[in-house]
DNA sequence: AGATAATAGTTGCCATGTCAACTAACCTGA
DNA sequence: TCAGGTTAGTTGACATGGCAACTATTATCT
């Protein structure tokens, strides 16, 4: 409840999305950056990095797992086949689904895409200590949670 | 160092990062169904909010403050002022620069958003105790700071 | 004083992500 | 068995955000 003319107030909650909000639309950048030299979005990198943790995977589950929009995946989907990176076969017993797995043209890009990640993301997280890092870690880890 | 036939090793830092990008692109969407009540875009309400927080300001200190491009900054400012959400006046020893301050409108607007938001947040976020939100926003403002 | 560099902000172009509507396949209940 | 509902995925339309190049102004250096 706001007084007239004070501030509207941002309760604590509000407080921890609109730092998620800043990060995410920051690191969504940095990492397009990264992902640009394969031709690929940071979305396009992390639903093919979906697609090895989990795969063989259909549509349905990277959605849920990465929440994304589903129209979305589809058009990714759609690209990363194009591109040679993903294999796409019929779930055997529903016509409706497609199962996708990573081909080994797709297996190197994430290697040496994970090699930059890994160096690009240590540089920027330099001043966390192993202890902020577990930290940080299961806080954002427990947000996913309660986000599905 | 990956080994060859492993899947491509993600380091702690990495798992930061990436869910960072899925909340981010999560709670971007979330919130601009929020923020298009008011005919707005989740990442132009946030620029308002930062105007009403820290302004009188100019939008190099909004482009640092949020991390976001300075085009993108540029055309929102130009939007917040054609919804007379917000005023423009130019720097007093520096022409290039403009001063953008929120008209009574904005405030209104930015009452009404984050009273939506708060609620929202504080549904989404119920499972979180009070150390639980404390510690995230602690680790949170943390990587906000490693990032500017 | 003037040339050059840097800065604050603007704009055109374009790819992408969202939304809504769609198709094809499967499930359920009468 | 079949009508109607639900689901998995697809696609068109469109607004937006990023990139690069730009303008106008200020700062710096010779």
């Amino acid at each position: 409840m706001t007084v007239m003319t004070q501030k509207p107030v941002q309760n604590k909650q509000t407080q921890i999305a609109k730092h998620l909000l800043v990060l995410g639309a920051f690191l969504q950048r940095e990492a397009s950056r990264i992902t640009s030299d394969f031709g690929l979005t940071q979305q396009q990198f992390v639903v093919l990095k979906t697609i090895e943790e989990k795969g063989p995977i259909n549509q349905k589950d990277i959605c849920c797992s990465l929440m994304f929009e589903k129209s979305n995946v589809s058009k990714i989907v759609k690209k990363l086949k194009r591109d040679c990176l993903i294999d796409i076969s019929s779930g055997s017993d529903d016509n409706r689904v497609s199962i996708l797995a990573v081909t080994p043209k797709g297996r190197k890009i994430l290697e040496r895409g994970m090699e930059l990640f890994n160096e690009w993301n240590s540089a920027w997280l330099k001043g966390l200590s192993n202890g902020d890092i577990k930290q940080a870690i299961m806080v954002l880890r427990n947000l996913v949670n309660l986000a599905r």
